[in-house]
DNA sequence: GTCTATAGAGAGATAGAC
DNA sequence: GTCTATCTCTCTATAGAC
């Protein structure tokens, strides 16, 4: 890649904010150009075009979200926390500078009828690394029903991260009672069937 | 309205055939248009921008929306079936031919950053609709947790619609467990505190 | 009440200078 | 490796004929 990498960093963080607050289709190569203090030419030079700059943008949110998840799973102290500790991370990220208004990748998905497939890739790979992940913090709570669980709280964190689409500053109460509830009832046939 | 009824239902089947299943941004007007048979000329007779002709196809789409769900409703022969009714409706209106990729309101809200106002107003009726429904349905079923039971199923309701973002074909058995699993726990303790 | 034709603005991407 | 200048295309909306 012919970019030097402070530019390509500039480049990224003026594409994080505009694109995941502003929308993609919303927001224009130029403003994106503008706010990085760079020219059209060395974006190209980069980039083969905006989609792959949307792309690159997706990849490392979501690295950045993995580092954020990973940080509320070693603060929680038991397996339950643990598996709630998405919730928290949920919160965290949010509260970032530069929050997206509800969800980078659920947003990209949504703009493309047919995805450019750099940017189908990065949408899919957050959803099977949410499942992957719940799945695994799942088992040591509920054993057997770990996968079903997951697919559950998948739903879950998707449902918070879409009603913010129709509540800005909503509270994260319900989410979290809602998870409670959900691992409460599985705990409960777990036990029963031992 | 200076246009005539069937031109102007034209436009809507074409507009929301095309914005709700392509996208806002990414339909030019002049999709619509050659959709519908109908020129630039008239399009703009009924309808300020292309913003109003959106907030048109959304209040129709809310009404068809209303209607497939009292619908369900009625067929339902329980209390708790009548509740659930709203997952037999969403599967209803998905496979209508004119069905949207995920859900019309939720994917005009994520499209602006700052919606036009007529847009905003359908999205959040859409929103009050579903929540104040809800909680009217659950309250037979819950008692005093009917509008916390509310908030619950209208973030599963989006969860679920969001999910379809994720998995163009997903399962919609889990959805259903989700719901009864927030339900019996409501019951549950709503028997225990009588 | 609807059409053809077009105005006027703004988009993504590139050529060539430095 | 980056910038200035620009090309080409597409978009929303309107003017004027029928």
């Amino acid at each position: 890649m012919a970019i030097r990498a402070r530019t390509e960093q500039k480049l990224l963080d003026a594409a994080d904010e505009l694109f995941f607050t502003q929308g993609i289709a919303a927001t224009p190569v130029d403003a994106v150009l503008a706010r990085a203090g760079v020219s059209a030419a060395t974006l190209y030079r980069g980039y083969a075009s905006k989609e792959a700059l949307v792309a690159a943008a997706l990849e490392r949110r979501h690295r950045d979200w993995l580092a954020v998840w990973d940080d509320a799973i070693a603060r929680a102290a038991s397996p339950e926390g643990r598996l709630l500790a998405v919730f928290d991370a949920l919160d965290a990220f949010r509260s970032r500078p530069d929050g997206a208004r509800w969800c980078a990748f659920l947003g990209s998905a949504a703009e493309y009828a047919d995805p450019p497939a750099e940017i189908a890739r990065a949408v899919a790979l957050d959803t099977t690394t949410l499942r992957d992940r719940l799945r695994d913090l799942a088992e040591p709570v509920v054993g057997g029903g770990a996968a079903a669980l997951a697919d559950e709280l998948l739903l879950v964190v998707s449902g918070d991260l879409a009603m913010r689409l129709r509540d800005a500053d909503r509270d994260a109460a319900t989410t979290r009672a809602i998870a409670t509830t959900l691992i409460r009832a599985r705990e409960g046939s777990a036990a029963a069937g031992r």
